[in-house]
DNA sequence: AGCATAAATAATAA
DNA sequence: TTATTATTTATGCT
């Protein structure tokens, strides 16, 4: 009844987690023999390592793909790995009864995290013998400079809250026509108004919380 | 002080706009530092451009809130925009004193002319490709507006993930059901899955990669 | 120093 | 694969 019932190769990967994890009742929130809050805590420090090397996912992700194959591509990185581990990890030992709805399971998680290791352990060693090392094992500079925050003039600000306030979600051609009018980079208001949208629901949000 | 980064000459007919509109007592009738005389010379151009492509104000219209969103509906749009754009100008450069009853201020016009202009430049290539080109990018082009980005309630993705975990691959029924039960729309659904099981064969490429 | 918000990054829907 | 939303960081200004 309540098999697994697709053919997909991923299949092969999930059979053999049972239907019903088994489920230490103990806080350890250890799950099919796997310590979860271990597997988090491994999620959380392989982010702060990263985060000292001053590394992005992205580059993680394609300095795995090119020691590890292609299989690591771009976001798909980020998601399936680092994150997902984390999230699942987290999730499941706060709720273990939604263990089972969980990108990543403890197995796999398990079995991804020496690959992780392995390779942080070796950022980390060329890190330390060099920043250029480093570089050189990552393929990519960690750190390029960022943006000059550009301020807008109060013209600019009125016109483009007056397009907002009609439309917020302008299309491409809009953005575009708006910065050549205004002579800022197409980019810069690419930018400003997902910026302003998100202020917008934030705004909703604390409202509706405030009267809530 | 602190000079701003733009160098835009359109930028400068907004220098200054107080809550009265400005206006000049000379004959370059400008209002709010927009000189509609200028605007006005523009509508004039547009409707010939137009014209000679051989097109109604109502198919401008309907194009535009195609490309444009539904910020731009209706045919009304094209009223709005050109010819009262149009008028506008005409008016305001003859009788000043009638300009705030209008249905489009100074402002509007200058914000909206980039995006006519562009639009027009366009039907225009379209039209030196070939007409059917242009008969295209005019008729029912089918949406270049990207959908909006829905986003799930924790209790939506809940429930997907649960389904996710016993069925990978839903039949239609299952997913108009899920969609109704949810309140999204069936395709949201369908390509929820789809990038669902996209996430999970990465996962697995990696792991297979990282076990070997 | 702290605030407002532009820019950058992460997550994920299309 | 792309592009949008969500979150985080950090900068220009007061």
């Amino acid at each position: 009844g309540t098999q697994h019932s697709r053919s997909s190769p991923t299949s092969d990967f999930l059979a053999d987690s049972p239907n019903q994890p088994t489920i230490n009742q103990t806080n350890s929130n250890v799950v099919d023999g796997i310590n979860l809050d271990e597997i988090k805590e491994f999620a959380k420090a392989f982010k702060l390592r990263r985060l000292s090397l001053g590394l992005t996912q992205t580059q993680v992700g394609q300095a795995l793909s090119i020691t590890e194959g292609p299989a690591y591509s771009q976001s798909a990185i980020c998601s399936a790995l680092a994150t997902q581990m984390y999230c699942a990890a987290q999730l499941a030992s706060q709720h273990q009864a939604m263990f089972e709805k969980l990108d990543i399971t403890p197995k796999s998680a398990q079995k991804i995290k020496p690959v992780l290791e392995m390779w942080m352990k070796e950022a980390e060693e060329r890190y330390k013998s060099g920043q250029n090392h480093l570089t050189e094992f990552i393929g990519v500079e960690p750190s390029k400079k960022r943006k000059r925050r550009t301020s807008f003039t109060p013209q600019a600000l009125e016109l483009l809250n007056a397009h907002f306030e009609r439309n917020t979600h302008p299309s491409g051609t809009e953005i575009t026509a708006l910065a050549h009018q205004l002579g800022y980079e197409r980019e810069v208001i690419r930018i400003w108004f997902c910026n302003k949208r998100q202020a917008l629901k934030n705004t909703v949000r604390m409202m509706s919380k405030g009267v809530a």
